[in-house]
DNA sequence: GTCAAGAAAAAAACTATTCTTTATCTTAGT
DNA sequence: ACTAAGATAAAGAATAGTTTTTTTCTTGAC
């Protein structure tokens, strides 16, 4: 061949060793309080090596911001609230053992310095929860007349402020019993009683068996 | 007088000056992300105008996040449920051109490192909700059987988390805004008709006229 | 299998800035 | 004028993010 397309796959683990790395330290200090050392440091690796693979921490930091939702697939596959609700499940969950969302989690604030405003987390998350919410009214669902846009933020809000919560106070470890608890607040308001009596919770929504 | 217990009126307007500069300056780069002497630089004085007032820049940070309750003084004298929507709507609007609670609301994170965890502010802004919450209860406002600690947690995530997003697409200005539609989001789920129906919104609920 | 070329990573160097402390000067009260 | 408080200016030691140089590893051609 001409041009030389080489991938080594040693250089793909230790891209992925990075992220993972990289991962840990922002979620523990935030952006500006990670240093590029000891994220190379904890992967086991040097300066050098971070970058030969990103040209900068900002790099590093808006790959691992903007990956956040492709990361998160329910287990089941559900339709209107129910999907909505298995998402934030599962969001939750995976919160608990995985260091990118829990990256992404902390540098929510931090983003507006590094990611496009049409790529922030919340946006992505919002289109997510609209497209739920409005499935939902087609299912016949949604009590008449509510404003899914704006249900949909709070649901937003309302997670992130909750993770942030669980974070203080216990170390994100309930993190799910919150989220369950946002929704058990909210379906008076937007449900109609019958759909609102099937909703499924517990950990099988957010957790492969 | 045997022991001096001199306080200089210059010495009070400094530390006023500084107090305000870290705040601002936190609010814009998180507690890492803000270097001292920016923050001195900022109220034009030096660094070490900074450490004869403070012994370092946690006491800085800690200083503004546990002070940030009391600064909410909603304008009208109201209960229950009208309490805890003004209290919200007040800090909304007070965050507008409060450099404090600005770096309050950004600090969220970081305070974890500094801040006792009993005095964290979410702590705070809970006992606040969760005193209104039982005063309506007892004023009959509520539904029977609502878990009120449940929707204490919920107004508070909900508002941490609407801040977040104001910030990050409209620099917070529409914050009002989005604090007023998570009350009328929550309240057909909280409150009796009745008393949702008397509830009050709008501008001079948070501001003095 | 050998070997050279390029990719991947390590090691080291650079400049700037970090937080904090020290020594020095200025201001205010008695 | 004397003393202590309040502030400046300067310095120190550590670490920041990034770039450059050097070494090690991987790959494909012979």
């Amino acid at each position: 061949m001409a041009v030389r397309e080489v991938k080594q796959e040693r250089a793909a683990r230790t891209r992925a060793a990075l992220i993972r790395a990289a991962a840990e330290v922002f979620a523990e200090s935030g952006f500006a309080g990670a240093s590029v050392s000891r994220i190379a440091e904890r992967a086991g690796l040097t300066l050098g090596a971070v970058y030969f693979h990103f040209k900068s921490k900002e790099e590093l930091a808006r790959e691992i911001v903007t990956s956040q939702p492709d990361l998160v697939v329910p287990p089941q596959d559900s339709h209107g609230l129910q999907h909505a609700i298995d998402v934030t499940l599962t969001w939750a969950y995976q919160l608990l053992d995985d260091p990118v969302l829990q990256a992404g989690a902390r540098l929510v604030m931090d983003q507006e310095h590094f990611v496009p405003k049409s790529e922030n987390s919340h946006q992505q998350w919002m289109s997510i929860l609209l497209r739920d919410f409005r499935d939902a009214q087609v299912r016949r669902e949604l009590r008449l007349g509510v404003d899914v846009e704006a249900y949909a933020r709070l649901v937003v809000s309302a997670c992130t402020g909750a993770q942030m919560q669980a974070q203080l106070e216990t170390s994100r470890s309930d993190l799910p019993y919150r989220v369950e608890e946002v929704w058990r607040c909210l379906l008076p308001a937007v449900a109609v009683p019958s759909a609102a009596k099937k909703m499924q919770f517990g950990r099988e929504r957010g957790v492969a068996e």
